[in-house]
DNA sequence: ACGGATCGTACA
DNA sequence: TTGTACGAT
């Protein structure tokens, strides 16, 4: 339960950006026949037509609802067009998905401190935004105003019949006579309607926007009025917005809180809550859960929009219902198997664009027991460190695995067959990696390095496999890393060090060794630099790089391939500029396909094929007050500099380092070393080619 | 046979 | 710190 701050000032002016069913849109653009026609994005087709989680309005307008099956959805709406989520590994795949999710955030976090609140939603702090323009140019002293802004819609604007609502709207937009936070309400209205077209002509998504004081009224806000709409809060509308709201619709309020203060306490709507008294609600819910709903009776929402552009965990899970459960150890170890094959590829992908490195792996499942009499006992979650490496998380997630099943099990009766017995089934499993952290400056060279390589499963990756590798699993062999090295003194000083790799030692150790074995590895480049074209020629030291850019001044790293997608539509949005309304954006786009949807389509698979990751140079940076952490900020500043291609050059002497580490690995890495060697070049070679070599790359998903 | 796959937070 | 419960989409 979120905290309210008392001490923060409700002066603010806070943005919330909501796509309109955005895996549908999504698959639009992929296809556009599928423009404006009732469509739902289905996973998993062979039971009852799959599930459905996004439904587009022209479906939703024949009843068809999310949480409904393929079959039901079309009975309901026979013409339904179902597209089916992609799957890898035996398992829905959503990262398309979350790229395109990235391609927005980009663009959303160029007016503001912005925060990814999920997949397809942001919240955005525009109170300076707001602010400046109020300063240059007050909304009582515009000329012109563009279309879109007027089909705003405010909160308790009163619009008597015969008027026009647009121009109701402009002029409560440009009143001079109303108070400072709504002028400033009305600025934002500019900068998010402006926003939103941006993301339409660069992406050609819609979203729908709310503009208010707060996170809470924002979110609320952005509901009110979708697809492509927005809606503004007037400071003087909370009250009778909140009056008859139901209590259910309250952010927070959905589930069992909701329904306790309905069934307990007869609270409906928001405003049946003001007759408590916080100390009643304290008293019945908790002292922080007491003061928000408090709080929130009155509009009051203190949280602070967290300037956070990247997920803080990434899982990868899957359920098997009913008569899928699995039965054996060995089906469970496949699957596990499977979702650790993902989740590191993620962490790679992580790793490589966003020079973080997560430190917690852990294994939850589901269970049902037969016979024995307390049958539906949790099966426990389990966690431990993370250790990179496809095989590795592989193994550790096994053994967190058997610890919990060996738990579930009880202790007693587990001595003989437990394992292959037949009184347990597993109907869901999921494994996740969290606590990521950015890892210091000076590690970026070994990352940019290790990370121009193709994803897990192939033995390409198993240098990094191996290097950042010093954690043990729960009932592991030993305390030393695989390679059997002997961490020593780091070349660098990180200044960040203290702040950002205090957690545990083991982080530190990591680092260590990631920067030992980086050392000589670049020893290994530098020997063999004729295959190497990409010789950086920046020797810049890091002191004058971050002289380049002002402190504070946050930069974020996206991936390669939303970022190419995202210039490319930016070119054809230029031919586009005299189209401001969202409405009639699309009108432009005949139903059969165009020259510009024919681009989209290469996009797309040119997006498919990047996501295998070895694109890794060509990165992009992006401003605006972002990031709260010092260590973000330096990170990605360093992230961002100007390093054209290839790895950043080194600030020691090459003749330190010993050549003999190479000889220290076991003799299959060497090879791999090798082996691994080679195909980086030739990709890196085939990388700045056109888009038509792009579009030759094999395929990355297996 | 539960809307599934993922995320985030508060709390013990 | 780890593990649980809850909530959202």
């Amino acid at each position: 339960m979120p905290v309210a701050r008392r001490e923060t000032s409700d002066c603010r002016v806070i943005g919330h950006v909501d796509m309109d069913c955005f895996y549908v849109q999504v698959e639009q653009r992929k296809e556009p026949k599928l423009r404006g026609v009732p469509t739902a994005v289905v996973q998993y087709n062979s039971y009852k037509g799959g599930g459905l989680i996004a439904v587009s309005y022209e479906a939703r307008a024949h009843g068809v609802k999310r949480s409904m099956r393929g079959d039901e959805a079309k009975e309901a709406c026979p013409q339904i067009q179902l597209v089916q989520v992609p799957v890898a590994r035996g398992k829905a795949d959503l990262n398309t998905y979350r790229n395109a999710g990235s391609e927005v955030v980009f663009i959303l976090s160029r007016k503001g401190r912005c925060e990814r609140a999920s997949i397809d939603e942001v919240y955005l702090d525009l109170t300076d935004a707001a602010e400046a323009m109020f300063m240059e140019t007050p909304p009582e002293s515009m000329e012109y105003i563009e279309e879109e802004v007027t089909k705003s819609h405010v909160v308790g604007l009163q619009c008597e019949d015969g008027n026009d609502p647009k121009e109701e709207v402009r002029k409560w937009l440009c009143r001079s006579d109303a108070s400072y936070q709504d002028k400033l309400l009305a600025c934002a209205s500019f900068i998010i309607a402006d926003l939103r077209m941006q993301v339409l002509k660069e992406t050609e998504f819609t979203c729908s926007a709310g503009i208010a004081h707060n996170k809470m009224l924002a979110k609320l806000a952005s509901a009110m009025n979708k697809p492509a709409q927005q809606t503004v809060v007037p400071h003087s509308s909370v009250a009778g917005l909140l009056e008859s709201l139901p209590i259910k619709k309250m952010k927070q309020l959905g589930g069992k809180l909701g329904s306790s203060l309905q069934s307990d306490l007869g609270v409906n709507t928001v405003g049946d809550l003001l007759q408590f008294s916080e100390e009643k609600l304290q008293q019945r819910y908790g002292i922080n859960t007491g003061t928000w709903l408090w709080n929130i009776a009155r509009g009051i929402s203190g949280e602070e929009v967290e300037g956070r552009l990247l997920p803080k965990s990434h899982g990868s899970g899957k359920t098997f219902p009913g008569p899928q459960a699995l039965k054996t150890i060995g089906s469970v170890q496949h699957w596990i198997n499977e979702l650790c094959e993902e989740l590191s590829e993620r962490l790679h992908s992580d790793l490589e664009q966003n020079k973080r490195i997560a430190h917690t792996l852990t294994l939850h499942a589901r269970a049902y027991k037969t016979g024995v009499s307390n049958s539906n006992r949790k099966f426990p979650s389990k966690s431990c460190p993370l250790r990179y490496g496809t095989v590795k998380i592989q193994e550790d997630a096994l053994t967190l695995f058997q610890a919990a099943l060996r738990e579930f099990m009880g202790s007693y009766n587990c001595k003989t067959n437990w394992s292959e017995n037949n009184n347990w089934g597993i109907t869901s499993l999921s494994v996740s990696a969290s606590k990521i952290v950015p890892i210091p400056s000076g590690m970026h060279s070994i990352v940019k390095y290790f990370g121009g390589q193709s994803p897990s499963g192939s033995s390409l990756n198993q240098p990094l496999d191996n290097v950042i590798n010093e954690a043990v699993p729960p009932s592991s062999s030993g305390t030393e890393n695989s390679l059997g090295l002997i961490p020593y003194e780091l070349p660098v000083r990180y200044p960040e060090e203290d702040t950002a790799m205090k957690h545990s030692q083991d982080c530190l150790d990591q680092q260590d060794l990631l920067c030992n074995l980086s050392k000589k590895v670049d020893g290994l480049t530098e020997e063999s630099s004729l295959m190497s074209p990409t010789g950086s020629g920046d020797k810049r030291k890091q002191s004058e790089q971050h002289r380049d850019s002002p402190a504070k001044k946050p930069s974020v790293v996206f991936n390669t391939s939303s970022l190419k997608a995202i210039e490319k539509r930016k070119r054809e949005g230029k031919k586009l500029q005299g189209n401001c309304s969202i409405t009639k954006f699309f009108n432009n786009y005949p139903n059969s396909r165009s020259s510009l949807e024919q681009k989209n389509i290469t996009n797309a698979q040119g997006s498919q094929s990047a996501s295998g990751s070895y694109l890794t140079s060509d990165r992009v940076e992006t401003s605006g007050e972002s990031y709260h952490d010092d260590i973000h900020t330096n990170i990605a500043d360093y992230s961002a500099a100007n390093v054209p291609h290839g790895r950043q050059a080194w600030s020691y002497n090459i003749d330190e380092i010993d050549p003999s580490i190479i000889r220290e690995l076991p003799p299959e890495i060497q090879e791999e070393f090798q082996a691994w060697l080679q195909p980086q070049k030739r990709l890196n070679v085939v990388k700045r080619g056109s888009s038509i070599t792009n579009y030759f790359l094999p395929n990355n998903s297996r």
